[in-house]
Formats: structure tokens, sequence, C-alpha cells
DNA sequence: TTTTATATTTAATACGACTTGAATATAAAA
DNA sequence: TTTTATATTCAAGTCGTATTAAATATAAAA
């Protein structure tokens, strides 16, 4: 019998991480961002309008460091400050176009060594591995919602 | 016909970096260690013994940043110094058995998320996506040594 | 052996990310 | 309407990470 799933996920993810974060953290570097902005960034993405508090929360530090983190990338352009009409105490931050355009490029960094997978796999080797992978992505967005309560 | 291989990868470490981030920076802020801190220790890990300045190359940092960085982890007992007896303009840095015990709780922090994955999925899929991942495993070793030319 | 190159550290300095505590503004409750 | 709670910001101060430039130690070359 093979050894179960949850080891060989997590043998992968060593591997991803090895590979990963060092094109992130040169990207960060390069560009003169820190990690914990481009943190928020890729947070701001997936979850669109989002107030302070929120994502301090998500990120495990005050509302106040939180707050000055996002004022940085408003006056970098990456972010855009708007009340919220119905709790004017409230800010709604999301990401400018500038601000899509990094997170976009700072996955790009921290990816470019999968393009050079796929050429290391025959045909039918690329395809079982992109099934897999689609059901591993289907079923992991399932935990998104549960994630929220932790 | 299935999109591509190398599209479905992109997915995948997309959900991947928005699971595992969070615990990550959690784990640091938590424990005190801060991201170029614990991205030292797993390189560490990985390479074994290492000169100071061929660390702050895979950093992207200076040699004095990687030298103050890595004095502040043997401070902690996370890092040993010692002489590379054959050149003794070499440091020879090496992780304790503190440090290695510190990556690994980062790993851990890092992936607790997998460990709610397999029960989502049936056991044939279970046996697909392993043997799926074994596969990606494998021939992502093979980039290693090409990845060091970089 | 003097010179030059390499590996690391030290010193001075700057900057971002935190923290706590206080100030504002707005909303909800008494 | 006064009080209390919530969301955010401002202020002051600490700490880690970077930088450049200079100092030290060792090795290799002239």
């Amino acid at each position: 019998m093979s050894p179960p799933l949850s080891q060989i996920l997590h043998e992968w993810m060593c591997v991803t991480i090895r590979y990963s974060m060092r094109g992130f953290m040169l990207y960060a570097k390069q560009n003169n961002y820190s990690v914990p902005q481009l943190n928020v960034l890729f947070r701001l993405r997936h979850k669109g309008a989002c107030g302070v508090s929120e994502l301090a929360d998500e990120m495990g530090v005050t509302a106040a460091a939180a707050s000055q983190l996002l004022e940085r990338l408003v006056q970098q352009g990456l972010v855009q400050r708007s009340e919220d009409p119905l709790d004017r105490r409230n800010r709604r931050m999301t990401l400018t176009e500038a601000g899509q355009q990094v997170v976009q490029e700072s996955v790009a960094a921290r990816q470019s060594w999968l393009d050079r997978l796929p050429a290391l796999l025959s045909e039918a080797e690329q395809e079982q591995v992109a099934t897999a992978l689609r059901i591993l992505i289907e079923r992991a967005e399932t935990l998104d919602e549960k994630n929220e309560q932790v």
C-alpha cells in the first residue's frame, strides 16, 4: 500500500516552499516591497473590499499596524481607501490597477519555476497530474468558509 | 482537451500560497521570528553547512546583512558557527537541534491546512492524487541542480 | 615577501513594521 | 441626549533588516 496522501501532500509542499520562497523574496527586494505589504495585497485581491481591522486580524497584528501599512500602500498608489456608506467608521480598502499588477508580478516571480516542470513529464503523466490537481483545487476551495472561522 | 498542466499548476499554487502564508506569518509573529530568519533556517536545513556569502547570495542581500542576521540566530542558539579548516576565511554555518526544531514547527504551521484535505477526497481520488504528486515531487527534485546556476 | 583578492565582521545610519496609549469620528444603546 | 462601543488614525518609541564604508583575517598571486 502507498504512503498516505497526507504525507505526500506535505512532501510536495516542502518542495514548493523551497522553490517559491526565493523567487518571492527576490521580487520583493528588487521592487522595494516588504513581505507584509505583498501579503496584504495578495489578500486584498482574494477578498476584494475589506476593512482595516479585518485585514489586521488576518495578519495577526494590531489595527494600528495595519492602518500604517495600508497608508504606505495608498501613498504608493497600490491601494485605494473609500468610506463605507453604510457605516462611515469603516474604510473599504481595495486594490488599484497598479496594485493588481504588483500581485500578478509577485505571483509570477514566485511560480516561475513551475514552468520548467511540464517539460519533464510525458503526455500521459501531464494528463494524470492535471486531473489530480484539479481535484485538489476544487476541494480546497471548500475549505475557504471553514477557514474564516478559525 | 483539458487546459494545459502549466495553468493547473499555477492555480494550485495560488491556493497553496493563500492558505500557507497566513499560518506561516502567524507562527513567525507568535514566536518572535522574522520572515528572513525563518527563510535562512529553512535554507540551512536543505543545504547543510554553508558559508555566509553563499547564504547572502541566495537571499539577495549583502554579506554584511547576512552576517548580522546569522549573528542573531547564533545568539538565539538556532545556528552554529564553525571555521572551515580548509580555508579559515570561511565560516561554516549549520543548524543546531533547536534550529531544526524551529524549521519543523514553522513548516507544520504552514501546512496544517493540508491535513483537512484528504478527508474531502474519496479513497480512489486519494490514490490518484498521491500518485500524481509523487511524480511531481520526483521530477521537481531534478530541477535542483539547474536552479543553483540561476 | 609584498600585493591583491576573498570572506567576514563592525560601525554608523536609515527605514519599515511593530507596539501601546491617546485622539477622532461615527454608531448604537441607555 | 448622554454614554458606551466600534473603527480608524496619530504619536512616540523599540526592534530587526538593510545599506555603505571601513576594519580584520586569511589565502593566493606577483
